[in-house]
DNA sequence: AGATTCGACTTGTTATAACAAGTAAGTCAT
DNA sequence: ATGACTTACTTGTTATAACAAGTCGAATCT
C-alpha cells in the first residue's frame, strides 16, 4: 500500500519540525517553494500544508505563509478550594481580560430550566464573554444565571466575571458540578477565538450551587485546545 | 465581504443537519449530487463535505460515501472515590474491552524519571494498550510502571486494567494529580482510534500515588474526543 | 444456495489553471 | 520622517480533468 505524496510530504514537514529545524513561530517553505522541492502540485503542497494545521503544528495566514505554532498552554486548577480563574492565571503570569459580548435577561430553554431547577415563568440572564489572555483571545463564556442575581448586579457584571462578583456579595459557591469535553470550532467559534474550522476546543461545562445545593449558576466555558488545559487531584 | 461557495453550502447542509432533515448515521448526497444541486465543481462540493468532517458533523468513507456523525459520548467520571473506568462504564451500559499493544521493560526518559522520582539506574514497565468501547475504537492508553511492579505483575497486567490488578494486590492508589487537555490526531492516533487525521483528542495525563505519596505509575490516556468526556464535582 | 464477476457509484489523489485577496518591502513625493 | 503607491510574494477560491481505490447490488456461474 503506497503512502499519498501530500502524507509524505507532510511528515517530512512534521519530522523538521520536530527535529528543531523550525522554531515555534518561524516560517515554513512556501506553496511555491514545496512545489519545486518536492516536484509536486500546488494542490499536493496545498495539501501537506492542511495536514500539518489539521495537526495543529501549524498555522496559516493569507498573503503572509505558514508558520509553526507556538506551544504555550495554560493550566487552569480544578481542585478544591475553588481558584477564580483570574487569579489562578494571574499566578501564571498571564493576564487574563475579557470583552462582554451579551448582557440580557431571557426566557430559559426547557434544558436550563431543568438544570437551575426553575419553576413557574422565571427568567435568567445570560451573558456571554470573549476570553482573552495576554491579549488574544482564548476562551468564551456563555452563562445562565437566576434572574434576581441578574438583576441585582446588573451593573456589574458585564465588566466582570461572575464567581468573584457572587462572592463578594456573600453568595459564595459551595460546589460545581462539570462536564468537560472537546469539540470542534464551528463558523461561530472560529470567528471569536480566531482559529481555523475544526479546530479543538475544550469545553467546560458547568452548574454552580450555593448553600443547600442550590443551583444558581450554570455555563460553559469554551476554550482554545491549544491555548488551555485542566489540572485537577483526586484523593481516595 | 462575501462568502465562499463552500462554506454557503456547507452551512446549508448543518442547517439540515441540525434542522433533522438528515438524523444520525444517514447518509449525505454525494459529491456528484452536490455539484448539480449547488451548480459547483467537485472541488467546491468536496471542501464543502471537508468542513462537516472538520466540524465533527460528518464522517466519510471511500466508495460509500459521507455520513452524518453518531453523536454519543460517554462520561466518565472523575470524583472522589475513585472508581475505575471499567466498572464506570459498565454501570452506563458500555462493554470496554481492549487489546494490548505494548509491554516491555525499557530505560525510562528523563521526563519520567523525575515524574516517578526513581534514583539509579531504575528501569520501567511501558504498557500500550487499545480500549474499544463497545467493539469500537475509543481510547489509547499509554503508562509507565515501576519496575518492581511489572516484574511481579507481569502474567496479569497485559490482560487487565492496571489499577484494579493494584488494587487486588494491596497497592491501593491514595492520590491521582492530572491534568486534561485536548490536541488533535495525528497519523499515528488516527490510525489506531478510526478517526480522520486532526481529529480533536482529549488526553488525560495522570500520575498515580500510593500510600506515603509515592508515585508508581505514570500515563496518558488518549481518547476520541466524539466519543468520550470527564464529569467531576469540586466541593469548596 | 453460495461464490464470483461486473457495472455503477462513491470518495481519494494528483494534475493544470486562473483569478481574488492579503502582506510586505521598496520607491517616490511631500 | 511620513504617507501613498507599486511590485512581488503569499495564501484562498474555484474550475476542469483523469485515474485510483473502495463499496454495493445485480447478474451469472457452479
Amino acid at each position: 500500500m503506497s503512502i499519498p505524496l501530500h502524507t509524505t510530504i507532510s511528515e517530512t514537514l512534521r519530522s523538521q519540525i520536530e527535529a528543531g529545524d523550525y522554531s515555534p513561530g518561524e516560517k515554513l517553505p512556501s506553496e511555491h517553494q514545496l512545489m519545486a522541492t518536492f516536484d509536486v502540485s500546488r494542490i499536493t503542497a496545498r495539501r501537506a500544508i492542511a495536514n500539518l494545521v489539521h495537526q495543529g503544528l501549524a498555522h496559516t495566514q493569507r498573503g503572509k505563509g505558514a508558520f509553526v505554532t507556538s506551544k504555550q498552554k495554560v493550566a487552569y486548577s480544578l481542585s478544591s478550594p475553588l481558584v477564580f480563574l483570574e487569579q489562578d492565571l494571574a499566578q501564571k503570569g498571564v493576564h487574563l481580560s475579557f470583552e462582554n459580548l451579551m448582557f440580557r435577561e431571557e426566557i430559559p430553554s426547557k434544558q436550563t430550566c431543568a438544570i437551575l431547577q426553575l419553576t413557574g415563568q422565571a427568567n435568567i440572564y445570560v451573558q456571554k464573554k470573549l476570553l482573552q489572555m495576554d491579549g488574544a483571545a482564548g476562551a468564551v463564556d456563555i452563562s445562565y444565571l437566576l434572574s434576581e442575581l441578574g438583576q441585582r448586579f446588573a451593573a456589574q457584571l458585564p465588566n466582570n466575571m461572575t464567581f468573584p462578583i457572587l462572592e463578594k456579595n456573600n453568595i459564595p459557591i459551595e460546589h460545581i458540578s462539570a462536564l468537560i469535553e472537546c469539540t470542534q470550532a464551528d463558523y461561530e467559534m472560529s470567528n471569536y477565538l480566531e482559529v481555523p474550522l475544526g479546530h479543538p476546543l475544550m469545553v467546560y461545562r458547568y452548574t454552580a450551587y450555593s448553600s443547600h445545593h442550590r443551583p444558581i449558576l450554570h455555563g460553559e466555558t469554551i476554550s482554545r485546545g491549544d491555548r488551555f488545559c485542566y489540572v485537577l487531584n483526586t484523593q481516595r
